[in-house]
DNA sequence: CCTTAACCTGA
DNA sequence: CAGGTTAAG
């Protein structure tokens, strides 16, 4: 398997785990899912990995490196997070976290079936959808490889009916994927356009689907669009945001607390989320934790 | 503008 | 009941 170093820290593991992308799975201590249309299979080692894939070897380094944000100067967007005990521990607890750039298609898909849904039911889904649509690839030779499956492109899944997408078990959620794909495949809704937008227009085009609020459309702004400044705010956020810097006070309204995000966090408010996140994830007692807080926030 | 129920499926 | 959105009250 070749190798890739990244600028340290980087952690392949915390980087798939995290839930900002649904089609990786581990196979034999291996990540495999697709990039694209090429497979994969990622082994983690001590800030970098190592890797075998279905394409030209050369094409399938830059495609990591560039969907890994292998080569990103990470130090230098966390000294930009603000002085704040809470975040300053829990970048300390996730080092080698990334905010990965993922295929906005793909990203809005995964978003879109992830609504009220455990990671691990949304990666069903996105399994079945992948599974029925999508190409079917081998990372390396051989017989023990893994079969990885590429996710449809929207053309595929426009010409799909929103019958054959319930078949996915994706419930209430087929109608919306399928408009979503029809907005894309007809050219109403340009998602590389959305980049040279301003993160508050691209927001505005992507909630203009059905099924895609505010969240949901942070997301893509931050996985897939480069918006760095977009901050998703889920229900593990929110309890973050409460205990934390408002003191536990339940009567602070969700649009309070976008709002002060939005401000307090700054540039690289998403990066600053998915640390946040991560550790709410990995310590569900955070809410317990002795912390000094941000003064009037 | 704020609150609440319904939407599918399966853990 | 869930890492959400929508339509209705």
């Amino acid at each position: 398997m070749p190798l890739l170093a990244s600028t340290p820290p980087f952690s392949l593991d915390l980087c798939l785990e995290s839930g900002q992308a649904f089609g990786w799975r581990k196979v034999d201590g291996a990540w495999a899912g697709a990039i694209g249309q090429t497979a994969f299979l990622l082994r983690g080692v001590p800030n970098g990995l190592e890797w075998d894939a279905s394409g030209p070897a050369g094409q399938a380094s830059m495609q990591l490196q560039h969907y890994l944000a292998l080569g990103e100067d990470h130090p230098t967007i966390v000294r930009q997070f603000p002085r704040d005990p809470f975040l300053m521990k829990a970048v300390r607890c996730c080092g080698g976290l990334r905010v990965l750039r993922q295929d906005p298609w793909e990203c809005l898909a995964g978003f879109i079936l992830s609504s009220t849904k455990q990671i691990a039911h949304i990666q069903q889904i996105w399994r079945n959808v992948a599974l029925r649509w999508g190409t079917p690839m081998k990372p390396c030779g051989g017989d023990s490889s893994p079969i990885i499956h590429s996710f449809p492109g929207p053309s595929t899944l426009a010409r799909r009916t929103e019958a054959e997408l319930r078949g996915c078990a994706m419930g209430f959620r087929a109608p919306y994927l399928l408009e979503a794909a029809r907005a894309v495949d007809g050219g109403t809704l340009n998602l590389e356009t959305l980049r040279s937008l301003s993160t508050g227009e691209a927001r505005g085009r992507l909630m203009a689907l059905h099924g895609v609020g505010r969240k949901i459309a942070d997301c893509v702004l931050l996985f897939s669009l480069g918006k760095s400044e977009a901050f998703p705010v889920d229900t593990w956020i929110l309890k973050v945001l409460r205990h934390v810097y408002f003191r536990g006070k339940r009567k602070v309204t969700a649009k309070r607390l976008v709002q002060f995000a939005a401000v307090h966090f700054g540039p690289f408010g998403g990066h600053a989320q998915q640390y946040l996140f991560h550790y709410a994830r990995m310590n569900p007692g955070f809410a317990r934790e002795k912390m000094r807080r941000i003064k009037n926030p």
